[in-house]
DNA sequence: AAAAAAC
């Protein structure tokens, strides 16, 4: 049985092997055993697999594996030595960040020198990096051309090019700065293509830059749709003045955990985190307006569970990999069945369980019908979720009492907010086992556990808004700072015009 | 009325 290989079973370097235990990593993901011995072999690849199935490792093991090591025989008489043996791309600086930090761990022992090369960051320590030797360059697009087109980086000993979300990468906004990118590494290079989202367009485009690969899809029998079944989601129908509200009541009703907050604008994800630690809650804001500090701090500070809710962009959509997220919302619908399929993916990784819940408001709705339909979701008519709707108190599971109440002018006019929700997964409507404020439970997991994930008791744990005596507040420049309670409520009937 | 990616 493939389960039941381990690493070595594949023969990977013990080094590597031992890396990855020490990581709790022993056996393979589908996608892992799949891709491996063909990997190995030097053959293309264009690996899809679903969000938090481990396809970073499916690219990244054979990367540690092929190239060749300053403690290995023969690197002396390298052509190239200590110029960058394997490129790895990816679509976002964090993303970058993280795959490099991914292949760090697993090379541990093994010699190899990675370098994350991105921009927003100074020159000098990439640039001095290059010049003292690396064997894997991961990095985002333009600074990689930049420094390449200044004559500090050189890929022409570049074996291995992968290219991690790789329908995202041959997009159009990437395709040209890709291509360039590709152009400079030898023309006998193995080329990696890794993503959940793989439209047969791509597919046929990706050939283009590859020679004979071989098209890998790690996806169980029973399972025909692209979701991950262990993702729940749900549907609410919204008022665009009424989603703050909704969404603290969320955030006050889910358990233990980490929160992820899509929004499909900058300044509205500023807005939302700015809202969020209005109301007493831990909120960062991340999204491409922010100096690159901010960025990684916001990143960091939700990765420590400094702060429990991130409120991001599409910068944070494809993946990072956060162990602990329990819930996705989509503040606002995502603009295509991709991004869908990327952003409720960062909850629900490596066996884990999470919750998605995405809002719909009248400039959300041709999206929703859109992804609805491309993904085969089998949401009602959408005219369907405007009748005879679940009242919103009893769909969240909170107690009115301690929660405050809703301001009139939605109640009277809309029923409340939110007038429907549905169990897009097919089962009956109303709530499902543990519902919106479960604490998403656990599957097992590869890596070691994250203390905050562990030991909650189902949505036992105390809501966050509950009139702490400072609170967190969210600048601009994804800050978090801490400032005295201002008068009122922590959970004020305040809503936010969209605008 | 999108985001991302070099300076």
């Amino acid at each position: 049985m493939e389960e039941t290989r381990t690493f070595a079973d594949f023969g990977i370097h013990a080094d590597i092997v031992a890396a990855l235990e020490a990581h709790k990593i022993t056996h393979p993901f589908p996608i892992q055993a799949m891709t491996l011995p063909v990997a190995l072999d030097g053959h293309d690849i264009i690996g899809q697999a679903k969000t938090g199935t481990g396809k970073t490792l499916g690219f990244g093991i054979p990367i540690l594996q092929r190239v060749t090591s300053p403690t290995d025989d023969g690197f002396a008489t390298l052509e190239g030595a200590g110029k960058p043996q394997a490129l790895a791309v990816a679509p976002t600086r964090e993303l970058a960040v993280q795959v490099a930090q991914d292949l760090t761990r697993a090379a541990a022992g093994r010699g190899i020198r990675i370098l994350t090369v991105y921009g927003g960051r100074a020159y000098e320590p990439q640039i001095d990096a290059l010049n003292a030797g690396i064997e894997v360059v991961v990095g985002t697009p333009g600074r990689l051309i930049d420094l390449a087109e200044k004559g500090h980086l050189s890929l022409a000993h570049c074996r291995i090019a992968v290219l991690d979300e790789a329908d995202e990468m041959l997009d159009l906004g990437f395709l040209p700065d890709v291509e360039k990118l590709l152009n400079m590494t030898p023309a006998g290079r193995q080329t990696m293509l890794f993503s959940a989202t793989m439209p047969g367009a791509v597919v046929a485009l990706a050939r283009s830059y590859m020679t004979q690969p071989t098209h890998i899809r790690a996806i169980s029998e029973d399972d025909s749709g692209q979701t991950v079944a262990a993702v729940e989601q749900f549907v609410f129908r919204a008022h665009a003045m009424d989603k703050v509200e909704m969404l603290a009541r969320i955030m006050q009703a889910r358990g233990r955990g980490l929160s992820i907050v899509f929004t499909r604008t900058k300044r509205t994800a500023a807005k939302v985190a700015d809202e969020l630690a209005d109301r007493g809650f831990a909120a960062a804001a991340i999204h491409g307006d922010l100096g690159q500090g901010a960025r990684e701090q916001a990143l960091r500070a939700f990765r420590n569970g400094k702060v429990d809710i991130l409120v991001a962009t599409d910068v944070a959509a494809r993946g990072i990999d956060v162990e602990a997220v329990t819930h996705v919302v989509n503040f606002q619908c995502p603009e295509d069945e991709k991004t869908y399929l990327h952003r409720i993916g960062r909850t629900g990784r490596a066996g884990a369980t999470g919750v998605a819940v995405t809002f719909v408001d009248w400039d959300d709705l041709h999206r929703w019908v859109q992804i609805n339909k491309a993904l085969d979701l089998g949401i009602p008519d959408p005219e369907e979720t405007y009748s005879s709707s679940p009242h919103l108190f009893s769909q969240l599971d909170i107690p009115e009492g301690t929660t405050g109440s809703l301001p009139r002018s939605s109640r009277t006019r809309a029923g409340l907010g939110a007038e429907h929700v549905e169990d897009i997964e097919g089962k009956p409507a109303g709530r499902p086992k543990g519902g919106l404020g479960n604490q998403a439970g656990r599957g097992q997991r590869k890596t070691g556990n994250r203390s905050a994930s562990g030991g909650a008791n189902k949505g036992e744990s105390a809501p966050r808004a509950a009139k702490p005596r400072t609170e967190r507040t969210t600048t601009t420049d994804g800050k978090v700072r801490r400032r005295r309670r201002r008068g009122g409520a922590a959970n004020s009937s305040k809503t936010a015009a969209e605008s």
